[in-house]
RNA sequence: GCUCUAUUAGCAUAGUGGUUUAGUGCAUCCGACUUUCUAUCGGAAGACAAGGGUUCGAUUCCCUUAUAGAGUACCA
């Protein structure tokens, strides 16, 4: 009985698509694929002003690197396209039209000066100037309504500029229904009478939106908060097309991590961390960074998105696409906006980091290394075994590992202090000959040579392992001691003892 | 200004008209890991915006206030 579910996500190529929108995206895609439907992509380039080169495959690579791809969009699977509504221009006059005929809609030919006159005009006095049913027939406003038949035609076969506004209703109470906020009453006096069509012969995104809508069988339109003022006019666009509206969800914002606002592309150079999925430049050359290049990993960018004004219920928190599809449901969508937590973002990128195959990292880590250049990638994989745990992106690998590959050149200072008694040197010779004597070189004859030498000698780890580790390392820092002698090898971790010896200049 | 929306600890959130001493995660602090640590493990501290109702009883329902956000374009 119930139709197959269709959603889309329409966004506007107006630069690189913020994380809201992905966000967007993500819970269009969860709710589809949820119930078995079909993802649209529509590209919504009404506004010719704003269009900006390059933005629509940015769309589509970010939805791409996310792993939420679309089933219909611009050049893949077109059903029922064109997906551009610059390419669908033709369809919108004659809905346009329709309404004009029937009653719903009607010609203004007011200019943008005009209107911006009567704005400030009102602000002067205090009042908001609103062009619906209180002004439209006062005689300030210029529109079909108080123009004669005949003045109206002649103005039309003249080739003034005109816009087509929605006539809407005077003294009615709207009944809305959003999935997320349950129902909203609206007085219809408080709407003023939208722009449908411009005067450059495209629709606006309300007229575009509906028309497109309807053709292309969306039965759930999941969209952000920002729309929510205008879903009255939408519900009423669709009464007077006479057509079936669908279900509307819409999605809380995506607050700053100060909480005020929401977030907004010049937050994520300011406080440091990405709000593009996807590095941008921009035409004029800057450039914007984005959590690919940042070292996140999609399924982290998916995870963490997906909490944003959602949450399952229970205390799960780490959640696959697949997972996400399966407990992802619209009803236990939060209505207050979210605040986005960079930190939270890292932590999850931190567990997704764990999940990675080893070797895949290290390859990664060697690609970003040119020193790693001509280490050996087995070699690189078992350093990274030990150091992943403590990183949340390969690029904190080297930070955490150079010691692996390069010896220390100099000693951190406070560790040194710590580190470096006065028996530090004679002890240290000792164990480099304790290493030196170790003929099979493991983790677990190290450590019983050594440990056993300690306790035997009644001397205290304390003063033995802090300053091996800081001839090792050149601070007192990464994985298990033992661990590094063993990697980087007998004749090296002598090497290094020795050097330390030399330095503390006994 | 007007319209709409929200308000649980530093932050994100769970939850409910009465055994809830309000659960979880991030951050913080303290311990442990026979001694690195920004990792891990264990523990601690910390909240129902305010005021009125409704009710035997309200964090939970209603109203008001405060605060915050969104919209108010020939932008989407």
């Amino acid at each position: 009985m119930s139709k197959k579910v269709r959603v889309r996500f329409a966004p506007s190529p107006t630069g690189p698509l913020h994380i809201g929108g992905v966000r967007t995206a993500l819970f269009n895609y969860l709710f589809a694929k949820k119930h078995g439907g079909d993802f649209v992509l529509r590209i919504e380039d009404t506004d010719q002003n704003r269009y900006v080169a390059g933005a629509e495959d940015y769309i589509v690579e970010s939805l791409n690197w996310c792993g939420i791809p679309f089933d219909e969009g611009p050049e893949k699977n077109e059903k029922l396209g064109p997906y551009r509504q610059s390419e669908r221009k033709h369809l919108y006059k004659q809905y346009a039209d329709q309404l004009i005929a029937n009653g719903k809609a009607y010609y203004a030919f007011d200019t943008s000066e005009q209107l911006d006159a009567h704005r400030k005009d009102h602000e002067i006095k205090g009042k908001t100037f609103i062009y619906n049913w209180h002004n439209r027939k006062k005689g300030r406003l210029v529109n079909s309504l108080v123009l004669s038949e005949e003045e109206t035609k002649a103005k039309l076969s003249a080739g003034e500029h005109y816009v087509v506004r929605f006539k809407s209703p005077q003294d009615e109470t709207l009944h809305l229904k959003d999935i997320i906020r349950g129902d909203i009453s609206i007085d219809t006096n408080v709407l003023d009478d939208k722009i449908l069509f411009k005067s450059d012969g495209m629709p606006t995104y309300h007229l575009a939106n509906i028309v497109d809508d309807h053709l292309m069988e969306i039965t759930h339109v999941i969209r952000g908060e920002e729309w929510l003022p205008s879903l009255a006019l939408h519900q009423l666009l669709y009464d007077a097309f006479g057509w079936d509206a669908p279900e509307f969800a819409h999605l809380p914002l995506i607050l700053k991590p100060t909480g005020k606002g929401k977030l907004s592309k010049r937050d994520g150079d300011k406080m440091g961390f990405p709000v593009f999925p996807l590095e941008y430049k921009a035409p004029d050359g800057t450039i914007s960074r984005g959590y690919k290049e940042d070292g996140y990993f999609p399924e982290a960018v998916v995870n963490f998105l997906a909490f944003l004004g959602w949450n399952p219920g229970t205390e799960q928190e780490i959640f696959s696409l697949e997972d996400l599809i399966k407990h992802f449901d619209l009803e236990r969508v939060n209505k207050a906006g979210a605040r986005f937590d960079p930190d939270k973002t890292k932590w999850f990128n931190h567990h997704y980091m764990q999940q990675q195959l080893d070797l895949d990292l290290a390859k990664e880590f060697q690609v970003k290394n040119i020193l790693l250049a001509d280490v050996d990638i087995n070699y690189i994989t078992l350093v990274v075994g030990l150091i992943k745990e403590r990183a949340t992106f390969v690029s904190d690998f080297w930070e955490l590992s150079h010691f692996f590959f390069v010896a220390p050149i100099d000693y951190d200072e406070k560790a040194s202090k710590k580190a470096i008694k006065e028996d530090t040197a004679d002890i240290l010779s000792k164990v480099a000959e304790l290493v030196n004597a170790t003929d099979d070189f493991t983790v677990e004859n190290l450590q019983t040579n050594i440990k056993g030498w300690i306790t035997s000698n009644d001397i205290g780890f304390g003063k033995v392992m802090m300053p091996l580790r800081l001839a090792l390392v050149g601070a007192l820092q990464g994985p298990d001691v033992f661990d590094i002698m063993f990697m980087i090898g007998k004749r090296e971790t002598i090497k290094r003892i020795e050097a330390l010896v030399k330095s503390i200049g006994h």
